[in-house]
DNA sequence: ATTTGAACTGTCGCTACTGACAGTTACGCA
DNA sequence: TGCGTAACTGTCAGTAGCGACAGTTCAAAT
């Protein structure tokens, strides 16, 4: 029950909110629990291609740098499943599904990596994706039981965790954002220019001329620093000046 | 240890593929957990409104008719905080923090509803959100400590369920991303127009007439189902369909 | 009491966008 | 060989967006 209970601490402290710094979060987890190295991703999906927004790990300079120069993310099947996907994915089952990606877990085995683990993929709104990775230097069957008893563990954790990213990567962004804040005519304007409305309608919905209107959109543009209202729009959309839900 | 062994049973069961039917989920879910009631919904954000996607739920017709006349939706936090975060929710907090709720409480406690819960934001990809509404019949001390046992269960349980909705929502046929993925050209151009450019300018970019620039955006207001290129940019960028930054 | 900011309105004129008309070219696939 | 799809182009007429002109009203903060 020990271990138990050092699982349901790690967990509250990640509810509380502490953890926001990668390294912390790895370390507290490989104490936690029997894992050898973590990997946490976040990206933007862009056409076939990914932009990568953030990404953390235990693996190493090393690791890292034959996986860059042998292409590997091309190949890499747990990239594809758990950033397309919501379930858990399972090394194993990845590498048996996709036979193109045997070089992969053979430059694992190379450089003394375990292929032994699982990745929990973390959509996050407005359309990105996140992923923790976690692997694990067990048996195959060590694991199988190990996981039975865990993943929910890991699942919470890097839920919990992945929120505290997204927090903190709002609160660093709301530094550009601190000139840009809106009134709230000028959020209801954008908020109906975004969903479609003429200016005519937008005045019609909100009971005002529709040169008011423009006044506000025109503010809002200037407060934005762009130059069309569909600018405007794709902004505050970014930024979550208007309310995506 | 044979209600660990029931839970992890129950996870097992969910993570093989079983129960897409929400009310085997649901009946899963109260035989194996403590729980009164629970909700699945599934929504798609669209101006400062929720299309409803997917609504399953345990509450009873009564309770769904008196949330609905009352207009509850507008004033729920859950909904607000649950289908825009990633943390979850917990009900007595939410209430605490928005006093304007309080009719929603107060309704339930009418209908012989607990208020003791938690919600646990899905967000799926696309810019899709969802949420797993956990209703419990418990004080507030007893909540406390089944909630700090069961959180992880809880958290798993809602993403393998999610998962299996998404996956049998895919194989349905999704309307809404069925028709929405976009060519090369209409991204680029959809892009550009994000940046602020005019047709004049995105065509002297990409080197072709300002005609085809049109030709490409009607394309994508179609494809997107909008009706301006300030709408279909808006989208775009809440779907991801076009790169952020 | 003055200032600041939000909310609100009117008109002119130019530019940008949008729909509907009617096409061509190139590629891959059945 | 046809069929579908993506990329590409032209013109016309109407609507919408946008900048620049010049204001009023109200409430809160200094």
């Amino acid at each position: 029950m020990t271990e138990q209970q050092a699982v349901l601490d790690m967990l509250e402290i990640l509810e509380c909110g502490g953890c926001v710094e990668p390294a912390h979060f790895f370390t507290l987890m490989r104490r936690t629990f029997r894992i050898a190295h973590l990997l946490y991703l976040e990206a933007e999906p862009y056409a076939d291609e990914l932009k990568v927004c953030r990404l953390h790990h235990t693996f190493g300079a090393y690791a890292a740098e034959i996986y860059r120069a042998r292409g590997l993310h091309r190949i890499d099947p747990i990239l594809k499943l758990a950033l397309g996907g919501v379930r858990p994915v399972e090394w194993t089952m990845a590498r048996h599904r996709f036979p193109e990606c045997e070089p992969l877990f053979q430059a694992a085995q190379e450089i003394g990596i375990s292929t032994e683990g699982v990745a929990l993929p973390l959509p996050s709104p407005a359309g990105r994706m996140a992923l923790l990775a976690i692997n694990v230097n067990m048996s195959a069957g060590e694991w199988t039981t190990y996981r039975r008893h865990h993943l929910r563990d890991f699942q919470l954790a890097a839920n919990l965790f992945h929120a505290a990213m997204l927090e903190h990567g709002a609160m660093a962004g709301s530094i550009s954002t601190r000139d840009m804040r809106l009134t709230g005519r000028e959020t209801e304007v954008l908020t109906w220019a975004a969903a479609g409305k003429s200016y005519w309608e937008i005045a019609t919905i909100l009971g005002i001329s529709e040169r008011t209107v423009r006044f506000f959109m025109t503010n809002a543009r200037r407060k934005l620093n762009v130059v069309s209202n569909t600018q405007a729009v794709a902004q505050a959309v970014r930024h979550a000046l208007i309310p995506s839900v």
